[in-house]
DNA sequence: GATAGGATCGTCT
DNA sequence: GACGATCCTATCG
């Protein structure tokens, strides 16, 4: 990693944003996941925006639940979902608060604790591939719906949180469909990734499940 | 490199 | 009861 890297936490306000501004200005920076075992450190270089209560594609468009409670409060929090019945993926929650948008960190880069990260990705057989992919990049950092709801900008030892990092230049920052996303809201341009970055994860269609007969 | 199929269960209809 | 903000393996070229 960088020397010259920033390693102030992100804020509140950094989040208590709208979710398309915040979304292409997390990537660069740096996830911290912070255990008993020690910290783990990820580049982002890849995330997705949902815009919430206004987007198909997003877990709360159908209003709040149970599962999705989180994305409806405050800013600067973590949302961590489960799905298909195996995976968690986690997203930063945006503001403003209500409107229920949040970020998905779909893959990253990881720096310290390549160690831990690659004992729970034994199967991956490069390091660019440890968190190339948003289920991927939660099982090595370890995050799984015991995060859900954490604040990741106050409190002391929190076990997740942000920092500067290092922001790419503009002109490296590109965007595109949402992966796996169908329906209403296959088509908005709200992936964000640094071009050329080898652990942004490929982009697949979504595909919806065949009926057995 | 590309593609097809299976895994597996919480969530919402 | 259907399907998902996914990943892995096997197989084919």
């Amino acid at each position: 990693m960088n020397k010259g890297m920033d390693r102030t936490p992100l804020t509140r306000d950094f989040f208590d944003r709208p979710v398309l501004e915040v979304a292409p200005d997390l990537l660069g920076r740096i996830l911290v996941r912070s255990s008993d075992d020690g910290p783990i450190e990820l580049r982002l270089t890849e995330v997705e925006a949902y815009a919430g209560d206004v987007d198909p594609g997003s877990h709360a468009f159908r209003g709040r639940t149970a599962r999705n409670s989180v994305m409806f409060g405050p800013p600067g929090h973590s949302y961590v979902y489960f799905t298909y019945g195996m995976w968690h993926c986690l997203n930063l929650v945006c503001g403003p608060e209500g409107r229920a948008s949040g970020v998905l960190l779909r893959a990253g880069e990881i720096g310290v604790g390549a160690e831990m990260a690659r004992k729970r990705r034994f199967s991956a057989r490069h390091d660019r591939e440890l968190a190339k992919g948003p289920a991927r990049l939660a099982t090595a950092l370890d995050v799984d719906r015991a995060l859900n709801g954490v604040d990741v900008v106050s409190g002391p030892e929190r076990p997740l949180s942000v920092l500067h990092g290092e922001p790419p230049p503009r002109d490296q920052v590109r965007s595109g469909p949402r992966t796996g996303v169908g329906g209403d809201g296959s088509h908005q341009p709200w992936r964000f990734w640094i071009d050329g970055d080898p652990t942004v994860s490929p982009y697949r269609a979504h595909v919806p499940r065949r009926r057995a007969t």
